[in-house]
DNA sequence: TCTGGGGTCCTAGGACCC
DNA sequence: TCTGGGGTCCTAGGACCC
């Protein structure tokens, strides 16, 4: 039999700041969202105090810290930086891995055959990891992805397990997909969750047992593709190089409100230069340049989302041809009189350098898009530790001011926060 | 007072071609 | 009275993921 793993970090986020606190060993941590919004991860501990993820965060604050627990603001260049460490370790104890997000990946584990070996690798990984990176991590093991993922929940919420999980004989499959709600299945959303239990499939099993047809009829291919693996036939590949992005967001929500041009103009400046920066890390161009807005969901009365698009005659990925076209976008979607809460810039049409497709107007008409990939270059690495290049349209403060009252100190990626000893 | 950010894939339908 | 068949490409919208 053949096996893949699915390595996923145990409440990542919180993990992360534990790392080098110690003192928060079985304490409740929970870590908030941009402008400390909502909450975004919790510890096993938080979890258990009953806060939900994504509850807004003064919805809870009063009572959780009345209850002793410990609170941060996202700190994504740790986590970004640990991930990596993680990821590091995996990919040198097997040939072909997927990173599948910040703190998960799959693991082809070709040279295995026998479960009982699969389950001894899957325990040396994860202490070798604990070890040197010291985030834990639980590892489900099985024949297809969506059953590694359900492995992996099952390890889970395991009392007293080793953290991994190994799902390959049919009886303990059924038996471990009857306990299974179906809206908990890996590709099972709300949607589909309920239109299943419209038609009497509440479990896993239920949805395993489902006649191939008429998921195809009924939904889709995707969920046909589930239903497969649930059954054990693999039709989810593990994907070991990363496919080029088609699409590059830099989207912030505001602290407060925004309801004039010409407060939003340099924050979507902000997004446009950020997303720029995107753009030529990805060593790609693109085509057109989107502009959202948004009012807040929760506020019934003056409602206005907006988007629109600027699409330049040929692939650029110079900032202030981006500046420009994200200029034009907003004055077309932006609308006097509302409190603005969210806005954000969309890159896409993307194509390679090397592929340019001339435009048979080009010389005549666009003589003023500006494309200069060398002084591009200079300004992303006089920028890339710290900016010091801005754009004259540009706000001052960063990406957009936002709060971040309780962040940790970037431990691992910068000089200045490296931990001391007291 | 205060409610995240960044992605992917699939499908249906319209426009167009010969 | 009668009105083809087969295809591609693009986009918007819906679903999902972490």
């Amino acid at each position: 039999m053949k096996f893949l793993a699915l390595v996923d970090c145990d409440n990542f986020y919180a993990s992360c700041e534990r790392v080098f606190r110690p003192d928060l060993k079985q304490k409740p941590i929970v870590v908030l969202s941009n402008n400390d919004g909502c909450v975004i991860a919790r510890s096993k501990e938080a979890k258990a105090m009953g806060i939900k993820m994504g509850i807004p965060w003064f919805k809870v604050k009063k009572a959780y810290l009345a209850q002793g627990g410990k609170v941060f603001s996202s700190n994504f260049p740790l986590y970004g930086d640990l991930s990596k460490r993680v990821m590091n370790i995996l990919d040198g104890m097997v040939k072909r891995m997927e990173v599948y997000s910040i703190d998960e990946a799959f693991l082809d584990l070709q040279h295995i055959q026998q479960s009982n070996q699969a389950y001894e690798f899957g325990v040396y990984c994860r202490n070798t990891i604990r070890q040197w990176v010291g985030i834990p991590v639980r590892i489900g093991i099985a024949p297809t992805k969506t059953l590694a993922k359900v492995a992996s929940h099952v390890a889970k919420n395991q009392k007293g397990g080793a953290g991994v999980y190994c799902l390959s004989n049919k009886k303990d499959i059924a038996n471990i997909l009857k306990t299974i709600c179906v809206g908990e299945v890996w590709g099972v959303g709300h949607r589909l969750s309920k239109q299943l239990n419209q038609l009497g499939t509440y479990s896993a099993y239920d949805l395993m047992q489902m006649d191939i047809r008429l998921i195809r009829k009924k939904f889709s291919v995707v969920l046909e593709r589930t239903v497969r693996e649930l059954r054990g036939e693999p039709c989810i590949r593990i994907e070991d190089h990363s496919d080029p992005k088609k699409q590059i967001v830099v989207s912030r929500s505001f602290r407060g409100r925004i309801d004039s041009l010409d407060l939003l103009k340099p924050l979507i400046s902000n997004f446009a230069v950020r997303a720029g920066e995107k753009l030529r890390h990805e060593t790609q161009k693109c085509s057109q340049v989107s502009v959202f807005v948004a009012t807040s969901r929760f506020q019934k009365n003056l409602q206005h989302r907006g988007f629109n698009s600027f699409h330049f005659p040929y692939p650029i990925d110079d900032t202030r041809s981006i500046l420009m076209g994200a200029n034009k976008a907003l004055k077309k979607t932006f609308k006097n009189g509302y409190p603005y809460a969210k806005a954000g810039i969309l890159l896409s049409h993307f194509s390679h350098p090397t592929f340019i497709q001339q435009s048979l107007f080009q010389a005549a008409d666009h003589q003023h898009l500006k494309q200069d990939t060398h002084l591009m270059h200079t300004i992303d690495s006089l920028n890339s530790k710290q900016t010091q290049v801005y754009y004259a349209s540009q706000h001052p403060a960063g990406l957009s001011p936002i709060q971040k009252q309780m962040v940790s100190p970037r431990y691992t990626t910068n000089w200045w926060d490296l931990p001391q000893t007291k």
